[in-house]
RNA sequence: GCCCGGAUAGCUCAGUUGGUAGAGCAGGGGAUUGAAAAUCCCCGUGUCGGUGGUUCGAUUCCGCCUCCGGGCA
């Protein structure tokens, strides 16, 4: 785990030389066919000589979820343990993470036609309705939810007229065991990837079948990771970014509104091509919002508990790691 | 050389009828339960270019100086 740009490819490929290691992406934005400079996808040579899982699963018109990757990550680590391998999980999508190692509750998938029926709604009434509408029906969420969120209020209120239950019964259904909500969800037809787990422990890993080793890595400064991702903005540009974006924004089923092109870079690169902004303002655009992204990622990871840090600028970060690694597993990683 | 504008937060600028100032962006902190590279919340002291003068008090008015635009020679 890390924020963009601290060397996280980098390392797991040198892990993968020392051990027997298969890798499986942990990015929501790799995971697009045709997305690959900007998201800093590994190279086809690369891909070659370490294999990752979960890259390239998606065409950018679609759209993918926590619970996705949830079940896609658990199947690929389950064939990688067969074949007596241990699966690398390697990314900066630390909602996927979380997913993966908490568990998640059993909700109803995203439903499109409520989503525009909703929207449709705010044009009409106003957001704030809705909001009140969320505080009469589920006050324990709209607690939660400031107004300004539409994207978590519109979920709110899908799960309710999806199931006819809170959302917030499915948030407090996952800290505790037998809760009744989930047992009644559990029970209905008409919900899809039933994943929520019964089992409940206070260990925060204790949800995968697995030893989990957890190792994060981040530049000591703050400014050192803030040049390493202006510089590698450039070199994507150098690379050909723009002919990357440009052939995806030539494809007509494909706006900027999609999960796909609101990625970093993406998103700046459309309000550039389409005229919106100069080059000047692109670049400073794109290479702030990578910084943001990458704030956000070290917020997740600085209360993340049971990691063990280590100094992406430490020449001998793969001794490191693999240190961390055996100290904190009875692999036999010789054999 | 002369004339006219500018000079205020890291950047672009607003403002102060004279009582030491605030927006956007950037930046920092936080949240995060099926869109998460998403979405949202909170955080604003800076010799108001320098220097003299007027004034109880100047970032604000006046003089000079410096720098940056534009114009005229």
């Amino acid at each position: 785990m890390g924020p963009t740009a601290s060397g996280k490819t980098d390392l797991a490929m040198a892990l993968c030389d020392h051990l027997p290691c298969d890798i499986i992406s942990v990015d929501s934005a790799m995971i697009y066919r045709g997305m690959d400079i900007g998201t800093a996808k590994p190279t086809p040579e690369e891909l070659e000589r370490a294999p990752h899982r979960l890259i390239d699963i998606c065409d950018p018109a679609e759209t993918y979820s926590a619970a996705d990757f949830r079940r896609d990550a658990l199947a690929a680590m389950a064939e990688i343990t067969a074949a007596g391998r241990v699966p690398l999980l390697v990314g900066g999508t630390m909602m996927y993470f979380k997913a993966l190692l908490h568990g998640m509750p059993g909700l109803p998938s995203a439903s499109p036609r409520i989503r525009r029926e909703l929207e449709e709604e705010a044009e009409e009434r106003g957001w704030d309705a809705l909001h009140r509408e969320l505080r009469r029906q589920d006050p324990v969420a709209a607690e939660r939810i400031h107004p300004n969120n539409r994207q978590r209020l519109m979920r709110a209120l899908e799960v309710l007229r999806l199931t006819g239950k809170p959302i917030s019964a499915f948030w407090e259904a996952e800290t505790g065991p037998g809760n009744e909500a989930a047992e009644a969800t559990g029970k209905r037809g008409d919900i899809e990837d039933y994943t929520y787990f019964t089992r409940w422990q206070a260990d925060e890993t204790s949800l995968l079948p697995y030893t989990v080793v957890q190792l994060a890595m981040m530049p000591p400064e703050r400014r050192v990771l803030h040049e390493r991702i202006r510089l590698r903005f450039l070199k994507m540009l150098e690379a050909g970014f723009l002919e990357e974006a440009r052939a995806l924004m030539l494809r007509e089923d494909l706006h900027p509104d999609l999960p796909s092109m609101r990625c970093v870079g993406y998103r700046q690169a459309w309000s550039y091509l389409s005229g919106d902004d100069d080059y000047e303002t692109f670049v400073s655009k794109g290479v702030a919002a990578t910084r943001q992204l990458a704030k956000r990622q070290l917020t997740w990871l600085r209360k993340w508990s049971g990691v063990d840090w280590l100094d992406s600028d430490d020449k001998l970060i793969v001794e490191a790691a693999l240190k961390k690694i055996r100290l904190r597993t009875t692999f036999n990683f010789d054999k």
